[in-house]
RNA sequence: GGAGAGGUACCGAAGCGGUCAAACGGGGCAGACUGUAAAUCUGCUGGCCUAUGGCCUACGGAGGUUCGAAUCCUCCCCUCUCCA
């Protein structure tokens, strides 16, 4: 259970509930939270969730927690300065796109999908009030974040705290035995525990798992940084994004998401690209398939490795109405969506535009009627066709 | 309530009367190299144009001083810190 985690607090509490749970023929109760602040889960998120989905196929009963209210309040973890709070109707749609991505790993039938609103919207200011009075202001700065900011004389908003303890009272809402989590959370999965004896309870266990790093191979995968390779791109997109890596890395998330299943692809560091290939289909396998990682993998040598061009490009037709040719800049625009005539020119004076394979560096060329392959970089690709 | 600091381009951050579409860093885009690696190197990075130049928009908001303001003055809004 504890495979590929940082850290396994209270496994001691978990074997009394064990038995308890084997004597009254009850399933553990297994809980992950997590924020709908971005509308989708990336890979990173998968690592939880598939530890999550261990535990159901061990027969304990999953519950995935949508922190629709705790979202409202911004989860300061890690955070130089106060977040902002979401807007009610992201949040709702956010949440139904998670509830839709989270199916792909577990099998959300025989799971508990819950919201923390359940609770938390009924709960009166003098609930609240009991729940506050059961943590210290010091044990709150116990955290490091916190800490940090509260000695460097930064701002700490009052309601941050109600982060930690609205997290933790939903394991007694719960009655969570074991919570889940990234290393980032410790101090709020362990808030749950002091919490929930507060209530009566017996402490969960906590589980966490290190973060994943992103694809630029520094910061932690996250959707603010741009680094993730979300769970519903596209084949090619996860393919692509995973093969662009680097090599120290790759090591790295063979490790992470392969929960240590992945060990043959360890032991060829002879070959880099070819164990990257490796990783990058079975990440496609995983949320699309083995078909689509063939696809993605083909698509890859193709496009990238052979410089060829895809058959599948999007078309654009434009009506000349009448004019006798089309400027450069134009066609570049109306083909492949950029922004302005001059982000059009710097691509086509940096020799980044070809019409039909050929470099065009005249930002004054015009096009007649015709059909052409329209080229920026080495992979936006459009066919153009003017009448 | 009092005192102070500050709001600059996608982000961070310089500039503090003209030479500022605004240094520098990051990000992004393009090029070289390559295993589409990563790292590195180079260029570009507000918009429009009949373009080695011109015009428009832009330094929290509104006014004002000035030949000329991101830079000075007034008022307003917002953020942060300390004291009460």
């Amino acid at each position: 259970m504890g495979e590929g985690a940082e850290s396994f607090i209270g496994v001691q509490d978990l074997r009394p509930r064990l038995a308890t749970a084997i004597r009254e023929d009850r399933p553990l109760r297994i809980k992950l939270g997590m924020d709908p602040s971005a509308p989708d889960l990336h890979i990173g998120h998968t690592i939880v969730l598939e530890k999550l989905r261990v535990f159901q196929e061990l027969g304990h009963t999953p519950i995935f927690l949508v922190g629709d209210f705790t979202a409202r309040i911004g989860d300061p973890t890690g955070k130089k300065k106060t977040r902002p709070a979401l807007e009610e109707d992201a949040i709702r749609r956010n949440a139904q796109t998670y509830v839709d991505q989270v199916s792909h790993v577990l099998d959300t039938e025989r799971a508990e999908i819950r919201f923390n609103g359940e609770w938390m919207d009924a709960m009166s200011p003098a609930d609240l009030v009991r729940l506050c009075s059961h943590y210290t202001v010091a044990r709150m700065l116990e955290r490091d974040d916190f800490d940090k900011r509260y000695k460097a004389g930064e701002a700490i908003a009052v309601h941050e705290f109600l982060y930690p303890l609205v997290q933790a009272y939903d394991s007694v809402a719960l009655r969570a035995d074991v919570e889940l989590g990234g290393t980032d959370q410790t101090f709020n999965l362990l808030v749950g525990r002091e919490i929930q004896r507060a209530y009566g309870q017996l402490p969960q266990a906590v589980i966490t798992h290190p973060l994943l790093v992103g694809t630029d191979g520094t910061e932690k995968m996250s959707k603010s940084v741009g680094n993730t390779i979300g769970i519903r791109d596209a084949p090619e997109e996860i393919y692509g994004r995973a093969m662009s890596i680097s090599d120290e890395l790759m090591g790295n998330w063979v490790a992470q998401l392969g929960f240590g299943g992945w060990g043959d692809l360890t032991e060829a560091p002879s070959d880099p690209l070819a164990t990257k290939k490796e990783l990058a289909a079975r990440l496609v396998a995983r949320f699309h398939g083995e078909a689509q990682a063939g696809k993605a993998a083909e698509h890859f040598r193709s496009l990238i490795q052979r410089k060829e061009t895809p058959d599948d490009l999007p078309e654009v037709e434009i009506d000349l109405s009448g004019a006798a040719d089309l400027g450069l800049l134009d066609a570049l625009r109306g083909a492949l969506g950029l922004s302005s005539n001059s982000e059009a020119r710097r691509l086509v004076t940096q020799g980044g535009a070809r019409l039909d394979g050929e470099v065009v560096r005249d930002p004054n060329f015009r096009l007649s009627p015709g059909s052409y392959l329209v080229q920026a970089g080495k992979r936006r690709f459009a066919r153009l066709r003017l009448r």
